[in-house]
DNA sequence: TTCATTTTTTAACATTTGTAAAAAAATGGT
DNA sequence: ACCATTTTTTTACAAATGTTAAAAAATGAA
């Protein structure tokens, strides 16, 4: 539970009162390998704070799957597209490996944030801390070639590498498979 | 001011009071094409709405600009970077032509989300909006070809393909000005 | 271990995109 | 209208990535 305190409050410092009231609504759960946290065309009901384990969100496409997003430990998850506008969306989340994880329901989550006024701006924090994420991830493959982000993705987490099988990665740095086995017998 | 309103509340309906606050704080400003609105390298001090013109966010490369966003009439402005990290950035947003624009300064805004709460969940409702449209772009360029993307964009915002120049339009479909000449070529 | 299955790598060829340079077209100021 | 400048298109060639199929390696269950 240490973990999770720490990584709320690295986000956006909470009062003592506000972090129990989101600690309360926040219960320790099991699951396994390959388990769908969101599936496409339903409401994604809850979040997810990653203790251990990590998952990956997917669109389904004509004649293959899209890997846009990776989360590990100490990494929140939830599904922006359901979270945000609740209703179906286009992405699914699955998880690669048994893992721990704390869960929150939406609908408890959106209470706190309409209630308090410490976590809805822990909430606006977050998402604005995810959009920033996002907006050097989009940058970045605007700038450079598959090359260089998989370079990149090797030295900023190169534990994703390990624990990933490479179609995942491939998917997910806009290349096929063929070609990122290309880039890594380069590299060598 | 209307459409501003009418905006304002189509992200998070506020209360008039809050509205009252917020649209205090924001004041009609005319700025002329080729305006810088950010400068990488200097925090972002204020926000902004188009009420008329449009502008372009951009990074530097070493020999080339990459475009990564454009905003017309109706949206919102601002460094996400160094809004929310409070740091100077690598992103400059510049006009694209003379504009009518609605200010409201960084430390205004961040003054009303720590005292009003209704303001508070108006702004996390904002970044989530952009986060999600922002993803919603990101797996689109996994997914689909740059000619793909040339074709939703001449679908979706025909306007900004009359008004902006197409280097600007070719390095925010992630290719080359000579790539999308020959894109145009093909579909006539 | 052994065997079946899944994942990763390699190969050959096709397609797309990039680069550099020049031509054509559009723009803006006088 | 004219000219200089900027923007867009075109061309030829090079480099990167996709596609398909097969081989090699890794994985997991009996």
């Amino acid at each position: 539970m240490d973990e999770l305190i720490k990584k709320i409050n690295s986000i956006y410092p909470l009062k003592p009162d506000s972090l129990k009231l989101l600690l309360d609504e926040m219960h320790k759960i099991e699951l396994p390998k390959n388990k769908a946290l969101v599936d496409a065309g339903q409401i994604g009901r809850s979040a997810y704070f990653i203790k251990k384990g990590i998952a990956r969100a997917y669109c389904d496409g004509k004649d293959n799957q899209i890997t846009f997003w990776f989360g590990q430990e100490g990494d929140f998850v939830f599904s922006y597209n359901s979270y945000i506008n609740r209703q179906p969306g286009y992405e699914s989340i699955e998880l690669l490996e048994n893992s721990v994880l704390y869960e929150i329901k939406d609908e408890a989550l959106q209470r706190l944030f309409i209630e308090n006024i410490d976590l809805a701006n822990w909430g606006r924090k977050l998402a604005e801390l995810e959009l920033i994420k996002l907006e050097e991830r989009y940058i970045s493959r605007l700038f450079k070639s598959a090359s260089e982000c998989y370079a990149e993705l090797l030295k900023s987490s190169p534990n994703l590498i390990q624990r990933i099988q490479l179609g995942y990665i491939a998917s997910y740095l806009g290349v096929t498979q063929v070609t990122l086995s290309r880039i890594r017998a380069e590299i060598k």
